[in-house]
DNA sequence: ATGAAAGCGCTAACAG
DNA sequence: CTGTTAGCGCTTTCAT
């Protein structure tokens, strides 16, 4: 059987509060008995019990991520900002992912996080929201949304500011002289989504550009989505001369697709995408990009979790990331030339 | 406070035992009873203790993944897996990332998970193995190692035939008339590093071309090392025919150098990588990875955990997942010539 | 089909 | 500085 406190004290010498203290690095406690402690702890291997710890001290020092899909840039941001800020003041970092819709197991997994798992949960990008926050809230769960503003009051968030980064992006296409600016909209059903189409418009507005409802089509994060968007324009003649992308992988997408039909970018048609890739600088032309500084989202998160944790909630809840444009190749005009040594591989046909 | 299985009983006139038969959907309960139960339940907003119920029935029904980034295509594609399988034997998945040897926090997650968190644990690519599998070992936690042999016999293991992957890429690149093919490797100290190595030359010898040691140089999963080690043989002027990287970031930062300096891939120098990322498709040329079946690897690893958990381990200890060569333009010569539309973008300058 | 009693492993509260 | 007592919330006997 493996061993308990009472074998390790056991063997100490003591009774199991002192091997507790010992183990919980609680002061006073004579060192001998420190030493007779972790030296009969060692010999034992002794593990403690995490399920019965938490029962009794009421605390985990654990919190919990839930998350649709890891296979993200931005996500994987978030995670690494989280794990490094929790790691920092003690916490560990427990991540469950519910990959989509498919499943609908996103509030089983929050349920089963909730009671005795962790001390609190950051839920990024939640989708069926109704099913299980006010359940959270009526438990009186500590817990943060990531990436998305909740429609109920006082819920804690931390949010990129996607107006900001889709203005900026528009705002830099309009001053590099596009007047016919597409875009391709994320999924109308996430609030981030739309608040990037008002970003776009606001900025048409302050350069008085009229909005199009022609160029803004379906992006859906989704290549295929993307692409048929973009030959419908092609067919329609009418293409834009600029495009924001939702993504940088629908970017890219978007990109192989006019060069395949004899567009050049930025020459022809300058695009732009979201989530500053680690591959926006491995191709030409490199790609412009929003960076949505996901590292930062992860650790405002878990900052404001462990207020909450702690029951020390101010004013702040609700912190609000400021994203910043990354400027690239695939925007500028008038970029240094071609390279001196001769065309390079181009995008691949599908 | 939060309502606990007694207030649940209470509610519904029953005994905690009997709630606790119904919420656990156990036989012998009458229909009345059930029914009174659940209102109360979920008239209460009853959340079950994960704790309480860990401690007393010793079981938890989750696993837990521990792994050292999450930002990594073979990564996402294990965990995808994992959870997958997991989810459909009843399981939920704890992922906890340990952020690369910075920390050195992979044994204290470990720890951390063992006990009373999980009913076993998936290592992936350990790292400091000496420092816990002994203790696994000796606390009995099922446990199975993923992407790694263990030096230890009997230890539950699930690898990709990296031997196999990088035997049949040097294979294709012999096939199609290379002789001086180069191989970026990975890291000398991980043990999927070395087995490519081995695959590599037992490629060369059945085709009794000569091992040639200026042709292997450092990748070591890095931009900036696989561009020292290309621009060594550039300088030297023994830049190979062929060159095998140790992953598809490489081999993409591979391509870019060899067409800053004037080389067209494939027609000057083929290029294959590894992990067959969902970029490879986007990009001319297509790049020729090995698809190590990551998704595989990962159901793979908890079907044997499953079985180890429920003691039920037969003969196969030790799984092994043949990858397969995604053949692209990146190794194909004559590929179907240029766009008609003329170049597409190239690969970026640094 | 239901309940009474016991205790999983640990630590908070108190007493010494 | 150390020990005694009690009990966190739940499920597993064992009895009825």
């Amino acid at each position: 059987m493996r061993p308990t406190i009472v074998d390790v004290a056991k063997r100490a010498g003591v009774c199991t509060v002192t091997a507790s203290r010992v183990l919980n690095n609680h002061p006073n406690v004579r060192e001998e008995s420190r030493r007779k402690v972790l030296k009969a702890a060692e010999e034992l291997g002794y593990i403690p019990h995490s399920a019965a710890r938490s029962l009794r001290s009421g605390k985990t020092t654990a919190i919990g991520v839930v998350l649709p899909t890891l296979d993200d840039p931005f996500m994987a941001g978030v995670l690494a900002g989280v794990e490094e800020e929790a790691w920092q003041h003690g916490y560990f970092t427990i991540i469950s992912q519910t990959r989509g819709a498919a499943y609908a197991n996103e509030a089983e997994y929050v349920r089963f996080l909730t009671r005795g798992r962790v001390d609190g949960l950051i839920l990024v990008t939640p989708r069926h929201e109704e099913e299980y926050i006010l359940e959270l809230e009526r438990q009186r769960v500590p817990f943060v949304l990531a990436d998305k503003n909740s429609s109920r009051p006082g819920v804690l968030s931390v949010t990129v500011d996607n107006f900001h980064g889709a203005y900026l992006a528009t705002k830099h296409l309009l001053e590099m002289g596009h007047r016919a600016i597409g875009h391709l909209v994320g999924r109308p059903e996430i609030e981030s989504s739309l608040q990037r189409l008002r970003g776009y418009q606001r900025a048409l507005e302050e350069y008085g550009v009229e909005y199009r409802a022609d160029l803004v089509k379906n992006g859906w994060f989704s290549r295929e989505v993307a692409r048929e968007s973009v030959l419908a324009w092609l067919e329609g003649g009418n293409l834009p001369t600029a495009i924001l992308a939702c993504d940088d992988n629908v970017a890219f997408e978007v990109i192989a697709i006019l060069t395949r039909h004899g567009l050049r970018v930025p020459d022809d048609v300058a695009v732009a995408g979201f989530d500053d890739d680690k591959m926006d600088t491995v191709f030409s032309p490199t790609l412009t990009s929003v960076n949505q500084r996901s590292m930062e989202v992860g650790r405002e998160a878990v900052r404001l979790l462990l207020k909450a944790i702690s029951r020390e909630i101010g004013e702040e809840r609700s912190i609000v990331i400021k994203p910043e444009l990354m400027v690239r190749e695939s925007t500028t005009r008038n970029r240094r030339g071609r390279s001196p040594y001769g065309q390079g591989p181009g995008l691949a046909d599908p």
